[in-house]
RNA sequence: GCCGCGGUGGCGGAAUUGGUAGACGCGUGCGACUCAAAAUCGCAUUCUUUCGGGGGUGAGGGUUCGAUUCCCUCCCGCGGCACCA
């Protein structure tokens, strides 16, 4: 029976009552259990608790507390990200100290996260502003300066205006804006603090293997650290200069036709006295610095660039002399800041060789089988058959260019056959299996050149038909040969090697690849030409032969940047560095951490770092470090502060130690982290390589923080819309929980639909109040307590048990508490004993912790229900005695029979043979029947 | 453009080693209670229909006794990256 409930009551009295006996505590680590670390982003304390918190916090805790009944010792873990900019410009605004503003936030949002009613670990709290937290932020520093981890850098950072900051390439959008305030980025050159999470570049990639994460973060993680693998190869300048350039394709070189250097290259400034064109190139270069610094939405995307008159390279594999350009379409601040191009083979090199008229040579075929045109359909087998042939006898020797790599080894050895089927200019190609009744059996060899399967009458026994599944090959570009190669339409008549070709001449044709007519670029994979002693090769050899031979070397490029974490803003962590005299810079030693941000200072931003405004500071610095030694006034990114808290919640009270060794190894690594999908190439990257910075020094246990990770989604507004104060969409946690329970608020968020997905779900009023009706059912259910219950009931009890006990670690809380409707509504139309109702409130406990916990104290229970174990499900009592399946009749459902799960086909027969309807149907001829016990039964009828 | 994810009633979403599509909730309609309304309770609710049926999980094709689920082609939406050599 439906029945209110006084939320606020209940609410506030058991949040009470858990605060004093402290149930939620972890305490020290009791190994008697098996240990669960589940980690939450730490909050940034703005000042009040949005739905996002509730979603980010409330839904995982159902999981927490599930763990914790079935007898997980379980850290759940909350504390605050406290530095950064939006205390400061609060503070600003309202002229009080961050500090001050911080603080009260951090109180105010304390009792937020108490009205939750979440089984959080606020024993093992931390944040980060507090000195014996940031204390050990700066002890790493140092240790990372000591190591060359740590480094003042010069370059360009990224400069944003509006926060008045250096920020991290990572901090910067795809559209150049500031990724906190949305302000263009400028680029300055000043320098800087750098973390060196490039050396561990290709650790963070290979590590991602082994992660149970979602595989678009991985992927997204990979292509931000962007490895690519090639090799270093250097080119002479006419004017005796070297050029190093980086390409991916060094099988390529003999196509290298020119090269192009980034206009910000010092050799173009150097060699200045050698370029005849000297004026232009100026002015190439003032313009491309403006393009960069001006809107890049200029979606012609058109290749510009300027040769440099008077100085020419030598292409290494040939020996020939090309032209060198600059053009910004190549990047000053990737790889070398110098290519070779080779335009036969990379779309940029192409386009730009097409408007800049600069030779193009083809130097690497595919490894496809060419098209056929106006060919008559016998001559088309015969060429098959003569490709076919061919490639049985040259299977490696690049003659013809196959594929080399299918489908395991020496395939070509089993080879039998290929022809067209008669209709399209399609080849096929497969192997021959055993012989059996009288067909020969071929099975595909070749997924590359999928297209679909069909039927086919195999070639090599004419007389013999046989069906079998295919993969094809399409049939391209073979092309009739002009007598005279036009110049600029075929700029390359590529055409098969002088024995092939007599083999695979057509009378009046000849194969030839002639993409440039296409105006195509074949930048894949193949045979190479033109390439002198390395015709023939494959790419994947040829890459490493001619990089050998002309005296590179093989390399890895990355496109992930160096971590600039010095901000020249006040309300952070100081950067433990002072300088002597000589302007050296040395670490703080230990005993003077925490390295204090002083409090005399005006903070407003002028984009001088407040900090050397400090008298404090200067005067500290010199009474321990003594006369002319300043202090850094730089502050640390808060990322920084966020890379390690995870470690920081283990030993909070640790003096000594950020984290004691012993108690890493009772709770590292964290066996789950939810979060939200913006910390995917930020946080989720810095705090594994400050993991792993902090491994190689032998401070942390693990190599990697996090074993598994969950994005969850976003809630949105009622409007379907991203919620905003302008929108006025925003839904506040505080009224619902007021009006409908914090329990209620709790579960519609689970129940919106699966969590860990990547779906943003609307709010929708109505729901809500559908959640508060299924808990007024409920507190009411203690009505139906009587001395029996019907099996009904028994069976959907241990039926949602189970149920349960599947959806909640796969994070489906919206299909649990569905089982749990359903069972709340077969109550109410029946009776249950008191045993099974408090079974059914022990299940319910981790959704509804404060209703739960209620209604176990009016059943007379003294210790807490989330004390309690989870319920365990009998199978055999939940195990159906009939089930109701459907009857098919010819692949329509016509009808069901409730019968045994394990009812023979003639007891499903019989059954449905009493059924009017279906007895109807099945008057024919019965032709076949699959009957599949417990599912469906179908029956083929013929009249 | 490339990569990743997705497309199921009026709405959020169930169901995939292929087996009665639409659980559960919302909304809606009708009824009960009420002087009345709200709340609550009961029944109904994929579309269509000549009440026999027929169609239906973005579109089209394929495999199968049977496809939301597997395969192929295409369309649309969302997210990420976009001259990275």
């Amino acid at each position: 029976m439906h029945k209110r409930f006084d939320n606020q009551a209940i609410e506030s009295k058991w949040q009470e009552k858990w605060n004093e006996n402290g149930i939620y505590d972890v305490g020290e680590r009791d190994t008697s259990k098996e240990k669960e670390y589940v980690l939450v982003e730490l909050p940034y304390p703005s000042g009040n608790l949005h739905i996002g918190h509730w979603h980010a916090f409330a839904v995982p805790d159902i999981y927490v507390r599930y763990l914790r009944m079935t007898g997980k010792q379980v850290l759940y873990p909350m504390g605050f990200d406290a530095f950064g900019l939006p205390a400061e410009n609060a503070a600003i605004k309202r002229d009080i100290n961050p500090k001050e503003w911080t603080e009260g936030n951090i109180d105010y949002m304390k009792d937020q996260l108490g009205s939750m009613g979440a089984a959080f670990s606020w024993d093992k709290t931390t944040a980060t502003t507090d000195q014996d937290y940031y204390k050990w932020t700066q002890w790493m520093f140092t240790e990372f300066f000591k190591k060359d981890i740590a480094y003042r850098g010069t370059g360009k950072v990224n400069w944003c205006p509006k926060c008045n900051t250096v920020i991290a390439n990572e901090q910067v959008l795809s559209d150049d804006t500031c990724e906190r305030c949305g302000t263009e980025v400028e680029k300055k050159e000043m320098p800087q603090w750098m973390l060196k999470i490039t050396d561990y570049a290709d650790r963070l990639v290979d590590d991602l293997e082994d992660l149970n994460w979602p595989e678009h973060i991985k992927e997204a993680q990979r292509r931000w650290i962007g490895r690519s693998e090639g090799a270093e190869i250097t080119f002479n300048l006419s004017t005796g200069d070297d050029v190093t350039v980086f390409t991916t394709r060094p099988d390529t070189l003999f196509g290298a036709t020119y090269m192009v250097l980034a206009p910000e290259h010092p050799l173009v400034t150097q060699n200045e006295s050698s370029i005849t064109n000297w004026d232009e190139v100026v002015r190439y270069i003032e313009l491309s610095k403006k393009k960069s610094e001006q809107d890049r939405l200029d979606d012609t995307k058109e290749k510009t660039g300027v040769k440099l008159e008077g100085v020419t390279a030598t292409n290494p594999a040939n020996g020939e002399e090309i032209p060198v350009f600059i053009a910004d379409y190549v990047l000053a601040g990737y790889g070398t800041g110098a290519i070779m191009a080779v335009p036969a083979h990379d779309e940029r090199d192409f386009a730009f060789a097409a408007k800049y008229n600069v030779p193009i040579q083809q130097v690497v075929v595919p490894n496809v089988v060419p098209n056929v045109e106006d060919m008559p359909q016998e001559d088309k087998e015969t060429l098959v058959r003569d490709v076919v042939d061919l490639i049985i006898e040259h299977p490696t020797d690049g003659t013809f260019l196959m594929q080399k790599e299918i489908d395991g080894e020496n395939v070509y050895e089993h080879f039998v056959g290929g022809g067209t089927d008669g209709e399209t200019d399609e080849v096929a190609i497969g192997r021959e299996l055993e012989e059996e009744t009288g067909f020969k059996n071929y099975e595909v060899i070749s997924k590359v050149f999928t297209t679909q399967t069909y039927a086919y009458r195999h070639t090599k026994d004419k007389n013999q038909d046989c069906l079998s599944n295919f993969y094809h090959i399409k049939l391209t570009d073979l092309e009739q040969v002009p007598s005279e190669v036009e110049e600029g339409k075929h700029t390359i008549d590529w055409c098969m090697k002088d024995e092939v070709d007599t083999r695979m001449t057509w009378p009046g044709h000849r194969m030839a690849w002639n993409y440039f007519a296409h105006n195509e670029v074949y930048t894949g994979d193949g045979f190479l030409i033109e390439s002198g002693e390395f015709d023939k090769t494959n790419s994947e050899e040829a890459k490493v032969a001619i990089t050998e031979k002309v005296g590179g070397k093989m390399t890895n490029t990355y496109r992930l940047r160096d971590w600039s974490v010095g901000r020249q803003r006040y309300w952070g962590v100081p950067i433990p560095i002072v300088y002597d005299p000589e302007g050296n810079a040395h670490p703080v030693p230990k005993e003077h951490l925490p390295w204090c941000l002083p409090s005399d200072v005006d903070f407003r931003p002028t984009g001088e770092p407040p900090l050397a405004k400090s008298a404090e500071l200067k005067k500290r610095t010199e009474e321990i470090f003594g006369e002319g030694w300043t202090p850094e006034v730089e502050t640390l990114d808060t990322f920084v502060d966020s890379s390690w808290y995870f470690l920081r919640y283990i030993d909070n009270q640790n003096d000594d130690m950020f984290a004691s060794l012993e108690k890493q190894k009772n709770w590292m690594p964290i066996d789950l982290y939810f979060g939200g999908a913006e910390h995917t190439t930020m946080h989720l990257l810095y705090s594994r390589f400050w993991q792993k910075a902090l491994l190689d020094l032998r401070y942390v246990t693990e190599n990697e923080p996090y074993k598994r990770r969950i994005n969850r989604g976003l809630i949105l507004g009622p409007d379907g819309n991203k919620m905003s104060k302008s929108k006025g969409n925003v839904i506040d946690p505080d009224d619902h929980v007021k009006t409908v329970g914090a329990d209620t608020v709790k579960m519609y968020l689970a129940f919106m639909g699966p969590y860990g997905e990547t779906a943003n779900y609307p709010w929708d009023m109505g729901g809500i109040a559908g959640i508060r009706r299924f808990l007024e059912r409920v507190y009411g259910l203690s009505e139906h307590v009587a001395d029996t219950e019907p099996e009904e009931v028994t069976k959907q009890l241990h039926k949602t048990i189970l149920k349960l006990a599947k959806d909640i670690p796969e994070f489906k809380f919206n299909t649990a508490i569905s089982a749990m409707m359903v069972f709340v509504n077969l109550v109410e139309k029946n009776t249950l004993t008191q045993e099974s109702y408090e079974v059914f409130l022990r299940a319910l406990a981790p959704f509804a912790p404060h209703l739960s916990e209620e209604l176990w104290e009016a059943a007379g229970k003294t210790e807490s229900i989330h004390l309690e174990g989870f319920p365990e499900a009998d199978a055999e009592l939940a195990a159906d005695t009939e089930v109701t399946i459907g009857v098919q009749i010819n692949g329509k459902v016509r009808g069901d029979i409730t019968i045994a799960p394990d009812a023979s086909e003639e007891e499903a027969m019989a059954a449905a043979q009493s059924n009017e309807k279906l007895a109807e149907r099945l008057a024919g001829t019965v032709k076949k029947v699959i009957y599949i016990p417990g599912k469906i039964m179908n029956v083929i009828v013929v009249d």
